[in-house]
Parts: structure tokens; sequence; C-alpha cells
DNA sequence: TAATACATTTGATTTATATCAAGGTTTAGT
DNA sequence: ACTAAACCTTGATATAAATCAAATGTATTA
């Protein structure tokens, strides 16, 4: 798909608010932004993240898809997901780390070529800040999600990734609720029986909407780090004094 | 510790085979390493990681020390372990991100300022090329043991780690039996009976030192990645056909 | 709109690992 | 070399979550 005049302006506006290309110049961006290809992927469709062949920089554009990785027993396992204004760099990823793109809905990603981004990188020194400042922050996700997977019952994996949710203001379940359990690591079962234990406590789910009693129910499974941007951080209810 | 003159070769010989700064010409590295400043830790001793005073790079010279994150009950779980020749970047982590270092020996980091650090990466393309790559790398590494904490049991994990350490040519653990069962997600009398486990197939730990029976026990607990590095990747008894 | 697939819930049962407890072993410091 | 403190192992028991099974509910598409 070769994007026509019409999608092109929309299509740059939307690339101009990604965080990857803050503080860049507008004719730098616009440059590299010309050679940005698209592609679009079906619901249910899987792509091998195979880097010989996807050694590029995606942004998603609309859509929804899981990066997952599959055992030899066939288990598969949710690493994260990715939505619109999302950023994935398979570019940098090992040739032997096999995960696989699952497409959840119809999407549309935008993709660069190794060789442009590397360009780039060494070109432009904000783009180079950016890049760093972007794989420190999914360093530090990680670490996160790492400690959730470890530490936390059913219920409190639950309840960290709702409260998670709403601090980034999406009241709405991204995904169906089993492949937001696999990404927990626990499954349907668990998660079903965790949200029921949550009702008791005021948090309903009604068609995907989460909905609290109060407001607060969730701030006990809360991390410092999404707390932070909570706006009841620091207050009585907050877990974190 | 200010270093003296004859310490100070030794550390720069040391530094310029640190992976972050291969490529760099050698004045520019040499002007950077004059900055670096030494820190001495204690066994025992227990540093909270407050970005606000610690944004700097580490390397670790000598010793060993564990990352951790200790929950509202007080339970701690290892996030990961860094010994000689290691780097850390709390540079990068969120002021709300509290993880403390644990000093499991004596241990002598090198540092520099955040500052410092910024204007080289700004400065030089290798340099922040490297910073990419290693932060890549990270999150690479982070989503394999996520994959590892979600998917396997504790023979599994154990099973994991150690050929992980094999596959690095540490025959040796490199830490305390309950770290690294802190760092597997699982207890210690769980990692001392999967251990139990592992002897009947051939698997067997003396004095910390680990002993294989006939060299492939331990290729079906191996990750893709790691497996990459494997004299015995792709052969015969490996995991990854 | 029916038909079929897919997702979710609920219950019964099993199982792996945590927890609790006690004894044994190694390590470190005096 | 001796003592105290960590560390590790082993056994018994408890428990949370997985698994198995079946019913209900919700999408998809022909």
């Amino acid at each position: 798909m070769i994007p026509n005049k019409d999608n092109t302006s929309k299509y740059f506006a939307f690339m101009h608010n990604i965080a990857l290309f803050q503080g860049i110049k507008k004719e730098d961006l616009n440059e590299f932004f010309a050679k940005m290809q698209i592609e679009q992927y079906h619901k249910g469709e899987i792509q091998q993240f195979d880097p010989k062949q996807h050694s590029k920089l995606y942004i998603v554009f609309k859509g929804t898809f899981k990066l997952t990785n599959t055992n030899v027993e066939g288990d598969e396992i949710v690493l994260s997901l990715f939505s619109a204004g999302d950023a994935v760099t398979p570019l940098y990823f090992s040739p032997y780390f096999d995960v696989s793109a699952g497409f959840i809905e119809d999407t549309i990603l935008f993709h660069f070529k190794e060789n442009d981004v590397q360009r780039f990188v060494k070109n432009n020194h904000q783009f180079s800040m950016n890049n760093i400042k972007f794989l420190a922050n999914s360093v530090q996700n990680l670490m996160i999600t790492n400690t959730v997977l470890q530490l936390k019952t059913a219920k409190e994996r639950v309840g960290w990734f709702l409260a998670h949710g709403k601090i980034n203001n999406n009241s709405e379940l991204p995904v169906s609720k089993n492949i937001i359990a696999s990404f927990l690591g626990i499954t349907p079962e668990s998660f079903s029986r965790a949200l029921s234990s949550l009702k008791n406590d005021g948090v309903t789910i009604n068609n995907k909407i989460i909905q609290l009693d109060n407001g607060d129910e969730l701030c006990k499974y809360c991390d410092r780090v999404t707390g932070s941007n909570c706006s009841l951080f620091r207050t009585e209810p907050c877990a974190h004094y």
C-alpha cells in the first residue's frame, strides 16, 4: 500500500505526535517520513518476526497486536500488547529471538527500513536520544512487569493491570480477557475468578468497560512508576504514602 | 576514592574492553574516562537507587551486586545480577522506580555523572549507537526472562539458569542459591528440590561448581538466543533443531 | 437469521509449589 | 580453632492456581 496524497498529510500529522519524533526539526522529520512504508494486516494473521526480514522500525497507526512467544509444547505467552501510537523496534533483536506478531484487529503499521533508521540515528542527535529514551523506558517497563509476574497473586496481577489501564485513561479493556490473562501469566479461568473476587471490592467490568464504585479500589495494586501519573498519587488512598 | 596513577592505566585498560565503549577513538575515550569516579561498597551494604542522586552510568569493575525491588509486605525480588564488566544505567530510570542495589561481595564501581554521559552521547555517534545496542539487548534479555518466569516450572527455570551459565562459561554459580531462587521467582526450598531432581538427570552441583555427566543434560532448558552462542547449537542434542 | 466458532464463566479435582518446621552444613569473624 | 550466623536441605502440610469438564454467552459469516 502506497500512501496517496490525501492520506499523506493525515499520516504525517499522526507521526509528528509520536514520542520517538519529538524535538526534531520538521524538515528532517518530513525527509525521514518520506521513506515510510505502509503495511496492512488482517485480524487473526500471524507474522513471524524474523529479524532477517523484519529489521525495521514499526509504528502502529491503527489496530492492535500482541507480541508472542511460543514454546515447544505450543503454549503461547503474550510478551506485550501494542496499539495506535506505540512503536516496536525488532531492529535491535537478535536473529535468534523468535517472537511473532499476532494481529488482534485489522491493523495498519508504518515501517522504516533498517538502513534508513540507522542513517537517521547517525545524522540526528535528537532522534538517537529519543531512541535511547524509548528503549530505556522499555527496560523499565519490562522490569516492572517482571516484578508483577514474580510477586503477585492472580488477583493482584489483574488489579495491577486494571490500575495501569485506569491511570492511562483506558476504562476499557484493550483486548479480550484471555489475551490479558496470557500477558499476566495466568489462565483465563483464574482471570475470571480474580475478576469476580474484585467485584466484591467494588470493581465491575461490563462489556469490557471497567467501573469503580468509589474510584480508589485499585490503588493498592498500583506500582510506583505508573502511580506517579495518577491524580491520586500520594493522596490518602494511594499505596505510595 | 580517587584513582592513583598506578591504578589508572589498569582501570583504563579494563574499560576499553567494555562493549559500551567499542569502536570509539582512543582519544575520545580517554577524555571521557578522565571524568570517571570510583565507588567502593562493602558486602551486605544496600543502596537505594534514587535516580535524583544516582543519575549515573555505572560499570562494575570488581564484585557482584543484585538489583532488587521490595514490595509492601517486605518480600524482596531480584531483578538482575551484575558482576565485573556489566553496566547499569539508572540514568534513564524514572525517579519513581524504586530499586535498590544489594552488594553481595565487596564491590568497586566506576561511575560517570549524568551530564558527562549526556554530553558524550551527543558528541559521539558511536557511543550513542552503543547505548542503543546495549539498551536493546537489555530489552531482549528482559523479554526472555519474562518468558522464563511465565512458562517454566521450578525445575525448568533452574535448568534454564544453569544452561545460561554454562554457555557463558560460568561453571560456577555466580551467587548463593537463595539469591538465584529469588531471581527465578521461586523459594530456596523449591530451588533445592529442583536441583536434587536435576541430579537424577546427570546435573550435579558441588560447592557451587556445576558438573554434567554427558554435557548435553541442560540443552532442553536453553532458550534460542542464549543457545545461539553454544558450541552445541543446532547439533543433535540441541533443543533448537 | 441461523449456524458455527470463539470467549467466558462456574464447578470439581488435581498438582505444583509455598509455607512451616527442624536439622545439617558452610561461612565469617573473633 | 571456635562460635554465631547464614545458608541449605529435607519432610509434612496447606494452598493457590492449573487442569478438566461442561454450560452459557458473545461474535462472526454464510
